[in-house]
DNA sequence: ACCTGAACACCGTTCAAGT
DNA sequence: ACCTGAACACCGTTCAAGT
């Protein structure tokens, strides 16, 4: 890539960054242009949609949530270890409003550029949920994509003005339909 | 009101409903003006906001639901009472997109047009859970606001095509957390 | 190769001008 | 009293023209 090229990639990634945190993942990418200072062709050269944009911007933490996932755990029982990372997700998404929104809707479009992430993300959770389901601290009848779901619905709800004074106790509503946590 | 004024209004909230059902609660307003064949200010000046228009629109199915929270049940014990009351809202909901979204945003905005009927809605709902908990058949820690904010989860739910297939599924899930359902 | 910014087709909202 | 539609300030997306 050109120097100036680099330039504006890395520019216009930086204020993604503060924008989308800012804003949410419906931010306005003219604004984002605007702050960047490049014009609008420049930001869609090289990212060609939002998706592809957000991707990069959100791709290093769905590793680390993912790698969070499969970590030993260190004597951590599966039931801990499932609702832990629900936590993870959950506090990080609540700072990037409407990502969730935008990841349900590519897990279905698989040209999307955050659609690999989506299935990453699916796939960590589903093995989790697995683990804990084995020990029968999960309920039974919950596949991978039910996991994403309420997920997404408990990003959406914390997303809510009017629901945040009691989004933790739902999170623990719906997460208590989920897990069953024992003391062995 | 005049004649041609009667008339417009009229044209006006038949092409919403229509419209409102086909592209949800964020539907183009110049749409809307456009196929009701009036001018953007005519619409404005019959419904200042999109929140005064939807409200008409939603209003006689609200009062509808919130009545039939209190109805004599015949005999229906109150978990059963208050799972058939959230199957009937959702079921509502489902066609009309985003509606819970917008209700949930004007539940903390006493100036929305929509507030009242957010708040009875809420009310409602708060009494057939009451009543499930009075006979030890909800969980007890909720209130009212949760009630209310789960049901706009489960209608978000319902609204991602990625989930429809699982909605049904998450439906029980979730309220599965709310009722205890019993044989007697 | 890469960048710019105008152009186009959309929004929501307001308001001067008409009847 | 009521209506119209242009005007304004925004979008997202594309593309001719420049370097």
């Amino acid at each position: 890539m050109r120097a100036d090229a680099r330039k504006n990639y890395d520019q216009i990634l930086a204020v993604a960054r503060e924008v989308f945190a800012a804003d949410g993942a419906e931010a306005s990418l003219r604004d984002i242009a605007r702050k960047a200072e490049v014009g609008m062709g420049t930001l869609y050269r090289h990212f060609p949609t939002r998706e592809a944009l957000l991707e990069v911007i959100l791709r290093e933490r769905f590793e680390a949530l993912a790698a969070s996932a499969d970590a030993p755990a260190d004597g951590q029982p599966p039931d801990a270890a499932l609702l832990a990372w629900l936590r993870e997700i959950i506090a990080f998404t609540h700072q990037h409003s409407g990502v969730l929104g935008a990841m349900a809707a590519a897990i279905d479009a698989p040209e999307s550029a955050l659609h690999a992430s989506c299935v990453s993300l699916k796939s960590a959770g589903a093995r989790l949920l697995a683990r804990a389901q084995a020990a029968g601290k999960a309920r039974p009848d919950l596949e991978g994509i039910d996991l994403f779901a309420l997920i997404s619905a408990m990003a959406w709800l914390y997303d809510q003005p009017a629901f945040a004074h009691r989004a933790d106790h739902l999170f623990a509503v719906i997460t208590g339909a989920v897990v069953k946590q024992g003391k062995a």
